[in-house]
RNA sequence: GCCCCGUUAGCUCAUCUGGUAGAGCGCCGGACUUUUAAUCCGGUGGGGCGGGUUCGAGUCCCGCACGGGGCACCA
């Protein structure tokens, strides 16, 4: 990027270009190098966070000064001259307050070195609090040390960035540029706190597993395929922690759980990022029912630690519907009546339903449905119940409804984000399932679940019987954040080259 | 992979039918000791990339790149 960019410049032959504009700046730095011993130090020690200092000066009225000294370090945001007078902007992760620079405090030589600095460059400040005649908190600059310099222009110091492109591409610049941005990855911070703290706090373990997987699994995806050269064989970046972490079961960790990023081979969405973070934990002696309360929970605190105030009812239980209810409610039909792929196919043409019906299996119709007319219907928080078996090979048969697993899935604004079933344990169920998962793979169907021997071996240990659940904490920002794309809540999007 | 839309100055945006591309902010110089989107005076900067049509292309046509939205795929 930085290479085309070089390109223009040589090809321009403009005075006041983005080069001469660097140049200049390059030029300013060089001279505070020469004339001021103190500027670009190493480290600069004894600052305060700027919103305590204008939290404890709230009461001073305007036109109030002080001798109080205190030390701030930040950005320049702006500057207003003013002749032997001048204001600048000082902003740092905390806040931003008015520094009030005056010639006869600093002396000429000190002030027309602190005037002649640009927007965007990093200073310390010392100075006294005041409050101005306009009422506003400042700080008199008593002292300053230049602390790095921009060679190259901020965004728009009213507007902002607007092109996403660039925002996303150039995401330090979206952040020192807009407090919204800063304050959402603020909040997405303290989501996956919240998470941990709520997991760590109910007794479960924080483990991490192999990203780089000889076999990938535990759940339908394509995976990124990489090599390892010592080993010479081929690895797998994971898709999900799921199979590992059911094998810390086995060993008797009972409630375990992973919170990192799984990596999947696909298309890139307004709700899809090839790597995102994930949260799995499962917990021994537990079932579907009781996991649904743990996420009711998680989501709770996870809302409350951001202090989320919108549409989602996010407090009482959620709305509770069957697969197949949820999807008789949608569309008319009865899947509980409709068992065979023929009649399925049929009743889909009946009513004129806009799913791929040809060469597609019952369970593979059955899954299209519930995402084109049942999932974006889903705004508040709500469990969709017990799926068909084929859907899901890591779940374990229903107890009372044949055909199903207990399995449910959780939406909210629309989208998944949560995911959950009692854990298939008895491992000559789970080999009829890797063998049926095979088929699939011979008739072409690239998301097959490979066979996991070690997996099985681990069954055959003994499994005892649990809970897991995997929550999408990306797509959980979105919502608690209220952004309808996956990329304003990674700090780095994946974009093309 | 397919369809639609977009790409003009460092940033945010204009530019009717093809006829020398404008503004605000920024930047450079000057004035100003309480400004805060500071103000005032002067100056400065540009058509994504590659072809084509035309006397003449930011504008019309083709291709490419990147982005946005949708579809497909997918949680």
């Amino acid at each position: 990027m930085s290479g085309s960019e070089e390109r223009s410049a040589d090809a321009g032959s403009s005075r006041h270009g983005l080069p001469e504009l660097i140049a200049e700046r390059r030029a300013k730095a060089l001279r505070l190098k020469q004339t001021d011993a103190e500027s670009f130090p190493y480290a600069y020690a004894g600052t305060e966070p700027i919103a305590g200092i204008l939290d404890s000066y709230a009461h001073l009225d305007s036109g109030e000064e002080t001798d109080d000294h205190h030390r701030v370090a930040g950005r320049i945001l702006a500057r207003r001259g003013a002749g032997r007078a001048a204001f600048l902007d000082l902003v740092d992760r905390t806040a931003k307050i008015q520094l009030h620079a005056r010639v006869d405090v600093l002396g000429e030589e000190s002030f027309e070195r602190l005037t002649s600095l640009d927007v965007g460059d990093l200073i310390g400040v010392d100075g006294a609090p005041l409050r101005s005649r306009r009422g506003e908190i400042s700080l008199r600059v008593d002292a300053f040390t230049v602390l790095a310099k921009a060679l190259r222009p901020p965004p728009d110091k009213h507007g902002g960035l607007s092109d996403v492109q660039t925002r996303y591409r150039r995401r330090e610049l979206d952040l020192m540029s807009d407090e919204d941005a800063r304050r959402l990855f603020a909040d997405r911070a303290r989501i996956v706190s919240a998470v941990r703290a709520y997991l760590d706090g109910e007794g479960f373990l924080e483990v991490e597993t192999p990203v780089l997987q000889p076999l990938y699994g535990g759940a339908l995806a394509r995976p990124f395929t990489t090599h390892h050269n010592a080993l010479e064989r081929t690895l797998y970046l994971r898709i999900a922690t799921e199979l590992y972490l059911k094998r810390l079961l086995v060993g008797g960790l009972e409630r375990v759980y992973e919170l990192g990023k799984d990596f999947r081979n696909e298309g890139v969405s307004s709700k899809h990022n090839p790597e995102f973070t994930m949260v799995e934990f499962y917990e021994a002696y537990a079932d579907y029912n009781d996991e649904a309360a743990r996420l009711e929970e998680l989501v709770r605190r996870a809302g409350r630690a951001i202090g989320y105030s919108g549409e989602l009812d996010l407090e009482s239980p959620w709305r509770r519907v069957s697969f197949v209810a949820a999807i008789a409610e949608a569309t008319g039909i009865d899947l509980s009546s409709v068992r065979e792929e023929d009649a399925l196919r049929q009743a889909i043409a009946e009513r004129g339903l806009q799913v791929p019906t040809d060469g597609a299996s019952w369970p593979q119709m059955a899954d299209d449905l519930l995402s084109k007319f049942v999932e974006p219907t889903l705004t508040q928080p709500t469990f969709v119940l017990d799926y068909p078996v084929e859907l899901s090979p890591f779940a374990r048969e229903h107890r009372s409804q044949p055909g199903l697993v207990e399995r449910w899935e959780a939406f909210a604004g629309g989208m998944e984000i949560a995911n959950a079933f009692s854990e298939l344990i008895d491992p000559d169920v789970q080999r009829e399932r890797f063998a049926a998962q095979q088929r699939l793979a011979a008739e072409g169907e690239e998301e097959a679940q490979p066979y996991d021997e070690l997996f099985l071996a681990a069954l055959e240990q003994g499994m005892p019987p649990a809970g897991g659940v995997g929550v999408g904490i990306d797509r959980l920002v979105m919502l608690l954040t209220g952004r309808d794309s996956i990329r304003e809540v990674v700090l780095f999007p994946a974009m093309r080259d």
